[in-house]
DNA sequence: CGGCCTACTGCAACTCGTTCGCAATAGCGT
DNA sequence: ACGCTATTGCGAACGAGTTGCAGTAGGCCG
């Protein structure tokens, strides 16, 4: 049901192993949501889609499995209007385009960014780490607001 | 107690008035609270100052203002790692510079934000309305990390 | 291949920030 | 000063996220 079409380039049963911790069904079935949206989820939507694949997996472990990846530099979690989202690590060349009527997040890269971080070093005193751009507007999907 | 630090343009009462709105004790003293910090705020921080002026006024009562606040335009509100924080509203060119180490919040202008602004009108079908620029890193205030 | 050790899970109770309904209170126009 | 009603305080409810514990299953070793 869930097939994996983000381009993963993380193997997470290598990455788990490689790190001592085990493979298990919980696990896998997160990555594979995870992996098959390749978009900003929130954490009850993710629970939902877990238990489509398989409802015996508990909503605890489904917290702690995300826990465990974000260590792991697998996915970033996001705040964002009201609710905190995750979704697979991209470099952060990569901005957020939010959707305020749809909600659907994209991606855009700009060397903008980029551009950011060195301004930031010349002009501040400040050493930068990493740069999150969020954008609220309306996607190109979505139909112009009509003048009410 | 508290002072008004924050080079405020906005005058609260008439702000309320105009829109209908009435001027309490509750709204006044968030109002000093957030004006006084002038920075992010979370919303239990700002609840807890407020108790340190006027005991009586209730927590649901502060995020009531928050909330008025927010539809006026008057205040901010942004998620980070795992609060939202509030603050007076400042135009959005400012990018906000988050201090790992304490926790700091400074604000830095720059022409990238608007002219981030345009390219993403120029190469996407995505119409930009707000830009929120969140940079982690460390400020200058504190030690540079030692080499363990 | 089978058995053991323990990491991991499911469960359910719990925490804590935030919201809601309602009766009492206090702005503010007259 | 009076009265209308927006706003408050209170307490209960809500929901996301966390935790402790006993049972389960991953995976190493013989």
């Amino acid at each position: 049901m869930v097939s994996c079409a983000y381009p993963v380039g993380v193997d997470l049963e290598v990455e788990l192993r490689t790190h001592g911790y085990r493979v298990t069904t919980a696990r896998r079935v997160v990555w594979e949501v995870l992996s098959a949206a390749g978009d900003h989820l929130t954490a009850p939507s993710i629970t939902s889609r877990v238990h489509a694949v398989d409802p015996s997996i508990n909503g605890a472990s489904v917290y702690r499995a995300l826990t465990l990846f974000a260590e792991l530099g697998l996915v970033r979690e996001s705040r964002y209007e009201d609710a905190s989202t995750w979704e697979p690590f991209h470099d952060d060349a990569a901005i957020h385009l939010v959707c305020s009527e749809c909600g659907r997040v994209m991606h855009h890269n700009t060397e903008l960014v980029p551009r950011l971080r060195r301004a930031i070093q010349v002009t501040t005193d400040f050493a930068p780490d990493e740069i999150d751009v969020r954008v609220s507007g309306r996607c190109g999907h979505c139909p112009a607001e009509s003048p009410a």
